[in-house]
DNA sequence: AGCAATTTAGTACTTTAGTATGAGCCATCC
DNA sequence: GGATGGCTCATACTAAAGTACTAAATTGCT
Protein backbone atom coordinates (compact mmCIF):
# COMPACT_ATOMS: atom_id res chain seq x y z
CA UNK A 1 0.00 0.00 0.00
CA UNK A 2 2.78 2.40 0.89
CA UNK A 3 4.55 1.44 -2.29
CA UNK A 4 1.48 2.24 -4.35
CA UNK A 5 1.17 5.69 -2.76
CA UNK A 6 4.85 6.30 -3.32
CA UNK A 7 4.67 5.32 -6.96
CA UNK A 8 1.62 7.47 -7.64
CA UNK A 9 3.29 10.36 -5.86
CA UNK A 10 6.23 10.01 -8.18
CA UNK A 11 3.88 9.84 -11.16
CA UNK A 12 2.15 13.09 -10.24
CA UNK A 13 5.50 14.71 -9.64
CA UNK A 14 6.73 13.58 -13.05
CA UNK A 15 3.58 14.91 -14.66
CA UNK A 16 3.96 18.33 -13.04
CA UNK A 17 7.58 18.42 -14.10
CA UNK A 18 6.54 17.62 -17.64
CA UNK A 19 4.06 20.50 -17.59
CA UNK A 20 6.80 22.93 -16.69
CA UNK A 21 9.26 21.51 -19.16
CA UNK A 22 6.79 21.38 -22.00
CA UNK A 23 5.64 24.90 -21.40
CA UNK A 24 9.20 26.14 -21.34
CA UNK A 25 10.11 24.12 -24.40
CA UNK A 26 7.14 25.42 -26.35
CA UNK A 27 7.61 29.03 -25.34
CA UNK A 28 11.29 29.03 -26.04
CA UNK A 29 10.50 27.50 -29.40
CA UNK A 30 13.25 24.93 -29.22
CA UNK A 31 10.86 21.98 -29.61
CA UNK A 32 7.69 21.26 -31.45
CA UNK A 33 4.52 20.04 -29.78
CA UNK A 34 4.87 16.71 -31.59
CA UNK A 35 8.12 15.89 -29.87
CA UNK A 36 6.82 16.82 -26.44
CA UNK A 37 3.75 14.65 -26.86
CA UNK A 38 5.81 11.75 -28.21
CA UNK A 39 8.12 11.86 -25.24
CA UNK A 40 5.21 11.93 -22.83
CA UNK A 41 3.57 9.03 -24.66
CA UNK A 42 6.67 6.88 -24.55
CA UNK A 43 7.29 7.64 -20.87
CA UNK A 44 3.78 6.69 -19.80
CA UNK A 45 3.70 3.69 -22.05
CA UNK A 46 6.78 2.36 -20.30
CA UNK A 47 5.37 3.22 -16.87
CA UNK A 48 2.11 1.44 -17.69
CA UNK A 49 3.94 -1.67 -18.84
CA UNK A 50 6.18 -1.69 -15.81
CA UNK A 51 3.40 -1.39 -13.23
CA UNK A 52 1.33 -4.04 -14.96
CA UNK A 53 4.30 -6.37 -15.07
CA UNK A 54 4.81 -5.98 -11.35
CA UNK A 55 1.19 -6.71 -10.57
CA UNK A 56 1.12 -9.83 -12.69
CA UNK A 57 4.34 -11.24 -11.33
CA UNK A 58 2.92 -10.89 -7.83
CA UNK A 59 -0.22 -12.78 -8.78
CA UNK A 60 1.75 -15.56 -10.36
CA UNK A 61 3.88 -15.87 -7.26
CA UNK A 62 0.78 -15.97 -5.06
CA UNK A 63 -0.55 -18.95 -7.00
CA UNK A 64 2.68 -20.87 -6.88
CA UNK A 65 3.71 -20.09 -3.32
CA UNK A 66 3.67 -22.93 -0.83
CA UNK A 67 1.28 -22.46 2.07
CA UNK A 68 3.46 -22.86 5.16
CA UNK A 69 0.51 -22.15 7.43
CA UNK A 70 -1.36 -25.09 5.96
CA UNK A 71 1.60 -27.36 6.64
CA UNK A 72 1.50 -26.40 10.29
CA UNK A 73 -2.26 -26.77 10.46
CA UNK A 74 -2.02 -30.31 9.16
CA UNK A 75 0.60 -31.09 11.78
CA UNK A 76 3.21 -32.19 9.27
CA UNK A 77 6.63 -32.50 10.86
CA UNK A 78 9.80 -31.32 9.15
CA UNK A 79 10.84 -34.82 8.20
CA UNK A 80 7.40 -35.81 7.01
CA UNK A 81 7.28 -32.79 4.75
CA UNK A 82 10.70 -33.68 3.40
CA UNK A 83 9.49 -37.17 2.60
CA UNK A 84 6.36 -35.76 0.98
CA UNK A 85 8.48 -33.71 -1.38
CA UNK A 86 10.52 -36.73 -2.41
CA UNK A 87 7.38 -38.79 -2.89
CA UNK A 88 6.05 -36.06 -5.16
CA UNK A 89 9.26 -36.25 -7.15
CA UNK A 90 8.34 -39.82 -7.99
CA UNK A 91 10.91 -41.62 -5.84
CA UNK A 92 10.32 -45.03 -4.25
CA UNK A 93 10.54 -45.57 -0.50
CA UNK A 94 13.92 -47.22 -0.93
CA UNK A 95 15.24 -44.34 -3.00
CA UNK A 96 14.04 -41.80 -0.47
CA UNK A 97 15.64 -43.85 2.30
CA UNK A 98 19.00 -43.78 0.50
CA UNK A 99 18.71 -40.08 -0.18
CA UNK A 100 17.97 -39.23 3.44
CA UNK A 101 20.34 -41.84 4.90
CA UNK A 102 17.69 -43.76 6.85
CA UNK A 103 16.09 -47.18 6.49
CA UNK A 104 13.13 -47.99 4.28
CA UNK A 105 11.11 -48.78 7.41
CA UNK A 106 11.47 -45.20 8.54
CA UNK A 107 10.23 -43.86 5.24
CA UNK A 108 7.29 -46.22 5.39
CA UNK A 109 6.40 -44.89 8.82
CA UNK A 110 6.60 -41.31 7.57
CA UNK A 111 4.57 -42.05 4.48
CA UNK A 112 1.89 -43.80 6.53
CA UNK A 113 1.45 -40.82 8.84
CA UNK A 114 1.51 -38.56 5.79
CA UNK A 115 -1.38 -40.46 4.29
CA UNK A 116 -3.37 -40.11 7.50
CA UNK A 117 -2.66 -36.40 7.84
CA UNK A 118 -3.40 -35.67 4.20
CA UNK A 119 -6.44 -37.92 4.29
CA UNK A 120 -5.21 -39.98 1.35
CA UNK A 121 -5.31 -43.69 0.60
CA UNK A 122 -2.28 -43.82 -1.67
CA UNK A 123 0.86 -41.80 -2.23
CA UNK A 124 -0.41 -40.70 -5.61
CA UNK A 125 -3.51 -39.29 -3.95
CA UNK A 126 -1.33 -37.61 -1.34
CA UNK A 127 0.55 -35.85 -4.15
CA UNK A 128 -2.70 -34.67 -5.64
CA UNK A 129 -3.98 -33.37 -2.30
CA UNK A 130 -0.68 -31.67 -1.50
CA UNK A 131 -0.69 -29.86 -4.83
CA UNK A 132 -4.30 -28.86 -4.38
CA UNK A 133 -3.67 -27.12 -1.08
CA UNK A 134 -0.41 -25.57 -2.28
CA UNK A 135 2.00 -27.22 0.10
CA UNK A 136 4.26 -28.50 -2.66
CA UNK B 1 2.83 -11.19 -36.00
CA UNK B 2 0.09 -9.61 -38.07
CA UNK B 3 -1.63 -8.61 -34.89
CA UNK B 4 1.47 -6.86 -33.63
CA UNK B 5 1.80 -4.90 -36.88
CA UNK B 6 -1.87 -4.00 -36.73
CA UNK B 7 -1.62 -2.76 -33.16
CA UNK B 8 1.46 -0.68 -33.82
CA UNK B 9 -0.17 0.78 -36.89
CA UNK B 10 -3.10 1.85 -34.76
CA UNK B 11 -0.72 3.32 -32.20
CA UNK B 12 1.05 5.47 -34.77
CA UNK B 13 -2.28 6.55 -36.19
CA UNK B 14 -3.48 7.55 -32.71
CA UNK B 15 -0.29 9.47 -32.13
CA UNK B 16 -0.65 11.42 -35.39
CA UNK B 17 -4.25 12.15 -34.56
CA UNK B 18 -3.19 13.47 -31.18
CA UNK B 19 -0.68 15.77 -32.84
CA UNK B 20 -3.38 17.36 -34.96
CA UNK B 21 -5.83 17.61 -32.10
CA UNK B 22 -3.33 19.07 -29.69
CA UNK B 23 -2.14 21.66 -32.18
CA UNK B 24 -5.69 22.67 -32.92
CA UNK B 25 -6.61 22.75 -29.26
CA UNK B 26 -3.63 24.87 -28.35
CA UNK B 27 -4.01 27.31 -31.22
CA UNK B 28 -7.70 27.76 -30.64
CA UNK B 29 -6.89 28.37 -27.02
CA UNK B 30 -9.69 26.19 -25.71
CA UNK B 31 -7.38 23.93 -23.74
CA UNK B 32 -4.23 24.28 -21.77
CA UNK B 33 -1.06 22.37 -22.46
CA UNK B 34 -1.44 20.58 -19.11
CA UNK B 35 -4.70 18.99 -20.10
CA UNK B 36 -3.39 17.83 -23.44
CA UNK B 37 -0.36 16.22 -21.88
CA UNK B 38 -2.46 14.62 -19.15
CA UNK B 39 -4.78 13.08 -21.69
CA UNK B 40 -1.87 11.73 -23.70
CA UNK B 41 -0.27 10.35 -20.55
CA UNK B 42 -3.41 8.53 -19.46
CA UNK B 43 -4.05 7.10 -22.92
CA UNK B 44 -0.57 5.67 -23.28
CA UNK B 45 -0.53 4.45 -19.71
CA UNK B 46 -3.63 2.43 -20.45
CA UNK B 47 -2.23 1.20 -23.75
CA UNK B 48 0.99 0.12 -22.06
CA UNK B 49 -0.89 -1.76 -19.37
CA UNK B 50 -3.16 -3.45 -21.88
CA UNK B 51 -0.41 -4.70 -24.15
CA UNK B 52 1.61 -5.96 -21.22
CA UNK B 53 -1.40 -7.76 -19.83
CA UNK B 54 -1.96 -9.51 -23.13
CA UNK B 55 1.63 -10.64 -23.33
CA UNK B 56 1.65 -12.03 -19.82
CA UNK B 57 -1.63 -13.86 -20.19
CA UNK B 58 -0.28 -15.56 -23.27
CA UNK B 59 2.84 -16.68 -21.44
CA UNK B 60 0.81 -18.04 -18.55
CA UNK B 61 -1.42 -19.94 -20.93
CA UNK B 62 1.60 -21.34 -22.71
CA UNK B 63 2.89 -22.75 -19.44
CA UNK B 64 -0.40 -24.29 -18.39
CA UNK B 65 -1.56 -25.56 -21.76
CA UNK B 66 -1.32 -29.29 -22.42
CA UNK B 67 1.06 -30.16 -25.21
CA UNK B 68 -0.98 -32.30 -27.59
CA UNK B 69 1.93 -32.56 -29.98
CA UNK B 70 4.05 -34.13 -27.24
CA UNK B 71 1.36 -36.69 -26.57
CA UNK B 72 1.45 -37.77 -30.20
CA UNK B 73 5.24 -37.77 -30.25
CA UNK B 74 5.32 -40.13 -27.30
CA UNK B 75 2.87 -42.42 -29.05
CA UNK B 76 0.31 -42.32 -26.26
CA UNK B 77 -3.00 -43.77 -27.38
CA UNK B 78 -6.33 -42.23 -26.42
CA UNK B 79 -7.01 -44.82 -23.77
CA UNK B 80 -3.54 -44.67 -22.33
CA UNK B 81 -3.79 -40.93 -21.98
CA UNK B 82 -7.13 -41.33 -20.25
CA UNK B 83 -5.59 -43.75 -17.78
CA UNK B 84 -2.66 -41.40 -17.24
CA UNK B 85 -5.06 -38.64 -16.23
CA UNK B 86 -6.79 -40.88 -13.70
CA UNK B 87 -3.47 -42.05 -12.32
CA UNK B 88 -2.49 -38.42 -11.83
CA UNK B 89 -5.72 -37.89 -9.92
CA UNK B 90 -4.45 -40.40 -7.39
CA UNK B 91 -6.74 -43.30 -8.23
CA UNK B 92 -5.76 -46.97 -7.83
CA UNK B 93 -5.83 -49.38 -10.75
CA UNK B 94 -9.04 -50.93 -9.42
CA UNK B 95 -10.71 -47.53 -9.10
CA UNK B 96 -9.71 -46.56 -12.62
CA UNK B 97 -11.02 -49.91 -13.88
CA UNK B 98 -14.40 -49.24 -12.27
CA UNK B 99 -14.51 -45.73 -13.64
CA UNK B 100 -13.76 -46.81 -17.19
CA UNK B 101 -15.82 -50.03 -17.00
CA UNK B 102 -12.95 -52.39 -17.76
CA UNK B 103 -11.00 -54.95 -15.74
CA UNK B 104 -8.04 -54.18 -13.52
CA UNK B 105 -5.85 -56.23 -15.87
CA UNK B 106 -6.57 -53.84 -18.68
CA UNK B 107 -5.57 -50.86 -16.56
CA UNK B 108 -2.38 -52.64 -15.56
CA UNK B 109 -1.54 -53.18 -19.20
CA UNK B 110 -2.16 -49.54 -19.98
CA UNK B 111 -0.13 -48.35 -17.02
CA UNK B 112 2.76 -50.61 -17.94
CA UNK B 113 2.96 -49.25 -21.46
CA UNK B 114 2.57 -45.76 -20.04
CA UNK B 115 5.62 -46.29 -17.85
CA UNK B 116 7.64 -47.46 -20.83
CA UNK B 117 6.56 -44.55 -23.03
CA UNK B 118 7.12 -41.97 -20.32
CA UNK B 119 10.38 -43.63 -19.34
CA UNK B 120 9.29 -43.96 -15.71
CA UNK B 121 9.74 -46.71 -13.15
CA UNK B 122 6.68 -45.95 -11.03
CA UNK B 123 3.34 -44.28 -11.52
CA UNK B 124 4.41 -41.44 -9.25
CA UNK B 125 7.38 -40.79 -11.49
CA UNK B 126 5.11 -40.95 -14.51
CA UNK B 127 2.99 -38.20 -12.98
CA UNK B 128 6.08 -36.07 -12.40
CA UNK B 129 7.29 -36.59 -15.98
CA UNK B 130 3.85 -35.90 -17.44
CA UNK B 131 3.59 -32.62 -15.56
CA UNK B 132 7.10 -31.65 -16.57
CA UNK B 133 6.38 -31.96 -20.26
CA UNK B 134 2.94 -30.37 -19.94
CA UNK B 135 0.76 -33.24 -21.04
CA UNK B 136 -1.42 -33.12 -17.94
C1' DA C 1 15.43 -32.66 34.89
C1' DG C 2 11.31 -34.26 32.79
C1' DC C 3 7.60 -34.37 29.54
C1' DA C 4 5.97 -34.30 24.71
C1' DA C 5 6.86 -34.70 20.12
C1' DT C 6 9.85 -36.32 16.65
C1' DT C 7 12.70 -39.49 14.40
C1' DT C 8 14.30 -43.72 13.89
C1' DA C 9 13.76 -48.78 13.18
C1' DG C 10 12.01 -53.27 13.42
C1' DT C 11 8.62 -57.47 12.52
C1' DA C 12 4.83 -59.47 10.37
C1' DC C 13 1.32 -59.03 7.51
C1' DT C 14 -2.03 -57.50 3.60
C1' DT C 15 -2.73 -54.96 -0.36
C1' DT C 16 -1.51 -52.69 -4.47
C1' DA C 17 1.61 -52.11 -8.30
C1' DG C 18 4.15 -53.67 -11.98
C1' DT C 19 6.20 -57.41 -15.42
C1' DA C 20 5.92 -60.93 -18.81
C1' DT C 21 3.40 -63.37 -21.86
C1' DG C 22 -0.30 -64.95 -24.65
C1' DA C 23 -4.53 -64.34 -26.83
C1' DG C 24 -9.06 -62.71 -28.73
C1' DC C 25 -11.62 -58.82 -30.91
C1' DC C 26 -12.22 -54.95 -33.87
C1' DA C 27 -11.45 -51.11 -36.97
C1' DT C 28 -8.47 -49.27 -40.46
C1' DC C 29 -5.28 -49.09 -44.11
C1' DC C 30 -3.01 -50.58 -48.09
C1' DG D 1 -7.85 -59.96 -47.27
C1' DG D 2 -3.96 -59.77 -44.57
C1' DA D 3 -1.22 -56.69 -41.83
C1' DT D 4 -1.30 -53.27 -38.21
C1' DG D 5 -2.37 -51.02 -34.13
C1' DG D 6 -5.33 -50.36 -30.33
C1' DC D 7 -8.21 -52.32 -26.65
C1' DT D 8 -9.42 -55.92 -23.98
C1' DC D 9 -8.54 -59.72 -20.48
C1' DA D 10 -6.26 -63.51 -18.15
C1' DT D 11 -2.59 -66.00 -15.51
C1' DA D 12 1.39 -66.17 -12.80
C1' DC D 13 4.77 -64.04 -10.88
C1' DT D 14 7.88 -60.40 -8.35
C1' DA D 15 8.32 -56.03 -6.29
C1' DA D 16 6.79 -52.24 -3.96
C1' DA D 17 3.57 -49.99 -0.98
C1' DG D 18 0.99 -49.68 3.00
C1' DT D 19 -0.84 -51.21 7.94
C1' DA D 20 -0.37 -52.19 12.64
C1' DC D 21 1.88 -52.60 16.02
C1' DT D 22 6.21 -51.92 19.43
C1' DA D 23 10.08 -49.48 21.00
C1' DA D 24 14.41 -46.97 21.52
C1' DA D 25 17.03 -42.67 20.82
C1' DT D 26 16.78 -37.77 20.02
C1' DT D 27 15.23 -33.18 20.34
C1' DG D 28 12.77 -29.20 22.08
C1' DC D 29 10.71 -26.88 25.59
C1' DT D 30 9.40 -25.35 30.33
Amino acid sequence: MRKTIFIFGLLILALLLLFRLSKYALISGDFQIEIVISVVAVIFFVIGSFINKRTFQKEIRKHKTIDHQKIKDLGLSKREYQVLQEVAMGLSNQEIANKLFVSESTIKTHVSSLLVKLNAKRRTQAIQVAKDINII
